[in-house]
DNA sequence: TACTAACCGAGACGGTACGTCAGGTCTTAGC
DNA sequence: GCTAAGACCTGACGTACCGTCTCGGTTAGTA
């Protein structure tokens, strides 16, 4: 987060460590009530309980702040041993979009990211904070399915890497995609008709009646 | 957009169409160089050689100049009919991922779709101007196949709609989310295997039957 | 006013004459209601009826416009022919103070004054339409003294005329300051006061000649 | 002026006294230039190098803002102790149409005045501020007289604070009127004339030549 | 126990942009 | 060629936040 330097003081009174929960908690609260464009930091400070100042001893700016209090939402999703790789997708999905739904969420994540288009540095902390932690869904999932049989095991590391990506983009894409630009909710059976596509494609999508 | 209703005034100076489009473009042209949260509408009207007062009386904010200015960005796209379902899905993918790899697009979109969490005429907005504009390249595509048989026609019309939902989601979704999540490029390579994976699923090697 | 020249035009659509009238009645009553500051152009417009573009054609700007809103108020003044000087000055006194009560005269004429002291064309205007008009009672007043014996006649032309000047400043002045700045009433009483200290000077019981 | 209420803060930054000299500074030197209704609080503020917030967190608006820039001029007054009453008046005259002929207290002055028909707290507030502190050259100068013997000792208290107004306001009214409505200059000679009316009444103006 | 350095709150500071409003000009259509 | 209507550009308004700064006061952790 904001460490300081591990070589770094000892003497003076040191940062309330109270302050920094209550700070990314105050700006989750904000960030439902009032969405992004129209948090301001002193209002966070106001609602942590903090002089402004404090606030801007620890973190930059609005971007930053707003990154860490949305990356601890993240960090609660886990990969369920559900069984079948259908149903670990399903259920990761419907964690995702779980999480997705909380109004923090939604605003301050699209937020940064728009952010990020124009700042390298924003770009490289939410990678760092939110997408790259979130990757090793793909990767556990994977592992269970090849225990499993239900994938051939990997031939090649970056053709297998790839892969990973791709069905991280496909599969996070899909659900941001449904709840934030659709604006529709991602219910069990979207999950289940994702999966399905997932491991079969499309042209099952409607599979002739058996007999 | 804000036609005057049919029914409407006769009297007085009207309103200029040139204004219209300078402030468009003016929008576009600031977003690439300020981004989101740095663009402001006096900047735009200036660059516009307008007066802040006429964009205010055409346009009720920031969002909604930006939802109008990002909208005219896709109408550029169009089915390729490449002669394959595959070749077509590539297709698109591609023209979409050009129209997001623009930095006005990215960054005008991210944040309207943040702002729109918190402001339902705006989501309604976005939907009207974005999203179900451009759902018609998923129904003629789907069109095209079927009339190539690649897919079976279409039994419930309920059923076809979500499909066709489902699919825009994973298209679009995963496009997004390579370009501006991720922030990786969206090559040829790439909308190759996003194309595969949706026609045959993920076990390239079709696994064995359980048995 | 703005007279047209006399040699002038007969073709196209002749002004309305009471466009005129109605502005400077809706100038007054905006004065009343808003005072000088908040009084707007564009609201007089409205409530005489008329379009701005017509205002504007025959008044140069704010300004103008209540001066001549407000000259005409002050040609109700006339001299009472009440038997004695002391008497003419007290009618005089309540009359001018009658005037200068009314709220659209009081906010008015100081705010025009106060612009002219950056506006000469203003203040030739002013002069013109206001004060120099005013002079005649201090002139009729003096005649009537004279006729009754309460004045000697004068002798020098240039000496009376300065003395006219001098009483009609003392005596608008004074009137002017009490009910203005310092927004005290001009009674009855106050007049008969005044009245003897121009008649009689400061000492009411007569000093003791020196020596 | 607005000083923070005896019991008040003593936390936070304290407040920059030098910003309170050159914010008056800087509006009188904007009178002298612009006038009053084309002085603007952004332009003050940039001529006193302080941001417009700061003016707005001292000042409630133009008017209190020139009402306190005009008192400070009027505080130059005093009465000179010359021997006579009539030498004091005119004195004093001459003293009060030296500062009502500068351009900062012309504008400033008579504007506030106008916008105070309106305004019933400014009011007070120029009569605080203004007003009724000169009031105290009238009560000196009589003292002075009476001390002389040029004037009788004052019989009832309310006669003579009725009188003190009655004085001021022909005094004042009369340079007022003079030096802002007629517009003519106060010379040695009018205000020695003036001195003259108040001391002796009018039928003396030309009297008649001794012998 | 006392020192002391860094913390903390409060809030004023110079700025920038906001969204609104009035001033004046202009461009229509209609009389 | 006037009129009403209203869009136009300009520029000031007063407000809200920004991020910085200067205060007085607090709070560990040594010395």
């Amino acid at each position: 987060m904001q460490s300081r330097s591990s070589a770094s003081r000892a003497t003076g009174r040191p940062r309330s460590a109270a302050a920094d929960a209550a700070i990314l908690e105050a700006t989750r609260a904000a960030l439902v009530e009032l969405g992004w464009s129209k948090l301001t930091l002193g209002d966070v400070a106001t609602r942590a309980g903090v002089a402004k100042t404090t606030l801007y001893r620890r973190w930059a700016g609005k971007n930053e702040l707003v990154v860490d209090a949305v990356a601890e939402l993240f960090d609660e999703l886990e990969l369920p041993d559900s069984g079948s790789l259908a149903a670990d997708i399903e259920g990761v999905v419907l964690q995702f979009a779980a999480i997705l739904d909380r109004p923090e969420a939604k605003s301050g994540l699209m937020a940064v990211v728009a952010e990020s288009t124009h700042d390298g540095a924003l770009r490289a902390r939410i990678r760092a904070s939110i997408v790259d932690r979130q990757k090793r869904l793909v990767l556990e999932g994977r592992a269970h399915a090849q225990a499993r049989g239900e994938l051939p095991p990997e031939e090649d590391p970056g053709t297998a890497a790839r892969a990973v990506d791709l069905i991280f983009d496909v599969v996070a894409g899909a659900v941001l995609h449904r709840t934030l630009v659709s604006a529709e909710p991602v219910t069990e059976d979207w999950a289940c008709r994702l999966a399905q596509i997932l491991l079969q494609g499309l042209p099952e999508t409607t599979p002739p009646p058996p007999g």
